[in-house]
DNA sequence: GCTCATAGTGTCTAAAAGGATACCGTCCCG
DNA sequence: CGGGACGGTATCCTTTTAGACACTATGAGC
């Protein structure tokens, strides 16, 4: 599971906003999260569609999501092996905040073209 | 500036999520700009808004937000010093956002009390 | 018999992030 | 004269994160 950034709960009112953005942090985890939107899919399709991951880390990534309850992890026993990634009702209940976070990425292109 | 963490921006659709995801990634970024919704804060009422952060991890969260356009500075040259920060434009614009974060963990909180 | 695809795991290392602690000059208040 | 508030810096150290790379088993297709 992802760690808690901040061990105490009772902070002021900002402390809910970070504890939300430590779940949806890590390199990977919002593109994942945004990808499994178009349905379940598989570890090899993941890795595909989100650029250069490494399996580890995209093993890693994954782990910490199911473990936080925001992904679906089935196993199909099957040869070749056969993983399905789906998001859980708790994942689906981000979809708007992926979505909006999307959305003024795109709509804030020109900050990153500057790197 | 907060280090773009991919370096290639003509990935993947989801790229754009990470890439605002990096912006508000920091252990204290989301919460400064939680707290600055509020109006124009004082560095050191920052400080104590926020918890226990210290005041060179404060500093490097706001001059990182400060780079990436996200909150203005303005420094009077006054004894005692006086600094203000408030939230720019695109900053605000971010708001939407830090408000939906603010409620998904609100209402997820049984989540991270497990830790 | 060779190679490919699947879904990972293990090890090692480099880089980045975060934290502790001490310190700065200036002024005001008592 | 002592102490505090202000807005930071400087230095050192530990933790965390991420990446490369090699490797596994099985079966199918050529």
């Amino acid at each position: 599971m992802a760690k808690a950034r901040h061990s105490r709960l009772d902070c002021t009112p900002g402390c809910a906003v970070e504890a939300a953005v430590s779940l949806i942090d890590g390199k990977w985890k919002a593109v994942i999260l945004y990808h499994l939107q178009d349905g379940t899919t598989r570890f090899n399709e993941l890795r595909r569609r989100a650029g250069d991951v490494t399996p580890r880390m995209l093993t890693n990534q994954l782990r910490e999501l199911e473990a936080d309850g925001l992904i679906e992890r089935e196993v199909f026993a099957q040869v070749p092996p056969r993983v399905e990634y789906s998001l859980s009702d708790r994942g689906r209940s981000l979809s708007p905040i992926i979505a909006a976070l999307k959305a003024w990425g795109d709509a804030n292109m020109d900050l990153f073209a500057r790197r």
